[in-house]
DNA sequence: GCGACAG
DNA sequence: ATCTTGTCGC
């Protein structure tokens, strides 16, 4: 298929991509061991035009931090629904490049498939990068559920539907709190998924490796350790 | 035609 | 995403 490809696009053009992208998405699990989990997220200076994108890498189960990692870079696209990925992804792309360990899944800020085409910046970046991610978002985009069947507690869910199809799961990952909306990005299914999810909830709203990357990508005082010498052993 | 619309 | 202080509840 067509990876890498350009990131530039117009919005008829990028929805085209988006379409035939879709058609490689894997929704079988495909996640061996998981001994690190990435968590990837962006923020905005508008008043510079820069993207401040960062990565965490926490090892699982501990959920101890491994790496931490900021890259900037200029806006170069707008945010237009439906299109976050073009605007987003080559800046976490920068992030995650600096990682030293390659992660065994990431979490992303976001849809996975729960788009209205079914590659939502979760599942984008687990095409391009070939790695199973799970898609994290504090909102909906598209799709519906009940919301009396989805109870107050901590580890309740119920599945997210869009034309009659079971696209991700709000998931309550704390009690009496709004729920996230959760859906499989690439290489992974939605149980799968929300396993991991809850597996990362610890006490917050958000998963703990995308409430630390979402904190790092906002942080201002943030120095990047010294480079090392060492060479990655991936990418 | 009219709303809805990740971050 | 970002603009922004205090405040209610576990």
């Amino acid at each position: 298929m067509q990876v890498p490809h350009p990131w530039n696009l117009s919005s008829e053009a990028a929805i085209a991509l988006q379409h035939e992208l879709a058609q490689h998405i894997i929704l079988e699990d495909q996640v061996g061991e998981v001994r690190y989990i990435a968590g990837v997220d962006m923020a905005i200076h508008e008043e510079h035009n820069m993207a401040q994108a960062a990565v965490v890498l926490l090892s699982f189960p501990d959920l101890e931090i491994v790496e931490r990692h900021i890259y900037e870079e200029p806006i170069q696209m707008p945010y237009v629904p439906g299109l976050l990925s073009f605007r987003e992804a080559p800046s976490v792309l920068g992030a995650i490049r600096k990682l030293r360990q390659k992660p065994d899944l990431v979490m992303v800020d976001g849809q996975g498939i729960a788009h209205p085409r079914r590659i939502g910046i979760g599942a984008h970046l687990g095409l391009w990068l070939n790695i199973p991610t799970i898609g994290c978002a504090k909102s909906l985009l598209v799709g519906h559920y009940d919301k009396e069947a989805l109870d107050e507690e901590a580890g309740s869910w119920v599945p997210l539907i869009y034309k009659k199809e079971v696209i991700g799961a709000m998931v309550r990952t704390r009690t009496r709190v709004n729920p996230m909306i959760i859906s499989p990005g690439h290489l992974i299914s939605l149980e799968t998924s929300i396993r991991y999810v809850l597996a990362c909830s610890k006490g917050y709203r958000l998963p703990e490796p995308t409430r630390l990357a979402d904190k790092l990508s906002k942080d201002k005082t943030w120095v990047e350790p010294e480079a090392s010498e060492q060479p990655t052993l991936w990418s």
